[in-house]
DNA sequence: AGTGGATAGGTAGAACGGCTACATGTAGCA
DNA sequence: TGCTACATGTAGCCGTTCTACCTATCCACT
């Protein structure tokens, strides 16, 4: 699946997978990817420049650290993206009503 | 809600209003507002250009009518749009459950 | 020793599609 | 006469994701 179709839902999906562990950008991605089985397999080209985003934006806090040679930089969710995050859920929510209500068929 | 969030959904959303009737540009706007409660209000800017995008590809043909004074150019499925939208139902399923595995809260 | 794949982070520039703002015109009502 | 709803459309902007590329380390295999 093309993260183009996600646009407008990624940011709550990155905020989502570190809400309880602080990960690094390339631990992100393959927790998107386990969780969706898969589905979501962003390029790097559009998961760094979001989490830079999302950082400029507070809702992300980074930190650099060295794990074994490798540069890390691990993100944690700020208390801005913990509200972002839950105010996605819920916008999650109507969004999908409104999907539905539009897209399911009509038999009259 | 901005159409802006619908981005990729929009076409099949288009393709289900008129799946049972033939509508003209105006009254795909208010179908949609309709069936969505008032969360889809889609600028002109918006619908007139994906309605021709839709037509190109082949998955709506329209036909200029005048009623009451006014000119009207109506649009229905092509059978390679009910192919589309058919493709879009599912399309949405799969994207349904992908954003709800990662959106999804972990208590762990 | 060398190669290739997984891990890790990053940028530049293009493409895409929905946006705002504007343009045009008719019908009906106050 | 002027305002609102009806009706269609274009130009150009803007933000997000895209492709394509770069650097670098570690580890397994040859």
């Amino acid at each position: 699946m093309k993260a183009d179709a996600l646009r407008g839902h990624l940011d709550p999906m990155i905020l989502a997978v570190v809400e309880h562990e602080p990960l690094h950008g390339y631990a992100i991605m393959e927790a998107l990817q386990e969780r969706s089985g898969g589905a979501v397999d962003l390029p790097t080209g559009t998961l760094y420049p979001a989490l830079r985003r999302l950082e400029r934006a507070g809702y992300l806090a980074s930190e650099w650290s060295t794990v074994s040679g490798r540069k890390r930089r691990t993100y944690q969710l700020t208390s801005a993206g913990q509200k972002m995050l839950a105010d996605g859920r819920g916008e999650w929510e109507t969004f999908r009503t409104v999907i539905e209500g539009v897209l399911r068929p009509r038999t009259s």
